[in-house]
DNA sequence: TGCACGATGAAC
DNA sequence: TTCATCGTGCAC
């Protein structure tokens, strides 16, 4: 089940590629972040791809600010931000230093020891305990990073407008929004 | 220093 | 469809 976790943790290189690349790879992989030793772990089946600056839905779009610093930054590290004043919503920074681009884990289903509801970004880390102090953490690092599931599995993949970015114009209607065909954890079908 | 606005979630 | 709730970014 969890058995081999950090050795099946993903390599740097697997975040240094085109971000739709990324995120539909992202799709059945499992979010780890260990909480007082426990690992706290879901199987990733919703994401959004956000593509850099030019991508207008994007947060790096209004530039290098302290809370968009991480997405700038090198790929394989956490961007997480606080919105609504209330959620927060967990980035994966991908593609060379500079890109400014990520992909944003919208939910996942439960593995191992989550509470809670994981259908949503906001409930996403709430269920993991994740907050954005965990902004610019490294995904190579033993307590917080995504792993290869156990097994091999083949997953279907729909694509759909990405969610809450009407005020982006085009870039609200691009279809950079991925999620596993048919699963019940995916936020909005 | 002030203020409008969210890459949301839950209630109605 | 409405509202809770507050950090962020930019206007003044």
């Amino acid at each position: 089940m969890i058995a081999g976790l950090h050795r099946r943790r993903l390599p740097r290189r697997f975040y240094d590629r085109d971000t739709r690349v990324v995120a539909r790879e992202l799709l059945g992989m499992q979010l780890v972040h260990v909480v007082d030793a426990v690992p706290r772990v879901g199987r990733i089946v919703e994401v959004e791809a956000y593509l850099g600056p030019h991508d207008l839905a994007a947060h790096s779009a209004r530039g290098l600010t302290p809370r968009t610093r991480p997405m700038f930054g090198p790929p394989g590290h956490a961007y997480v931000y606080f919105v609504y004043g209330m959620h927060h919503c967990f980035n994966t920074v991908t593609e060379r230093e500079g890109h400014a681009s990520g992909v944003l884990v919208r939910a996942v289903e439960p593995v191992a020891n989550l509470a809670g509801s994981t259908r949503g970004p906001g409930l996403v880390c709430r269920a993991l305990g994740i907050d954005r102090r965990l902004s610019g953490h490294d995904l190579l690092s033993d307590d917080l990073f995504i792993a290869r599931p156990p097994r091999r599995e083949r997953v279907a993949i729909v694509s759909r407008p990405r969610v809450g970015v009407d005020y982006a114009g085009a870039w609200a209607r691009r279809l950079l929004r991925f999620y596993v065909r048919g699963n019940r954890w995916v936020s909005r079908p």
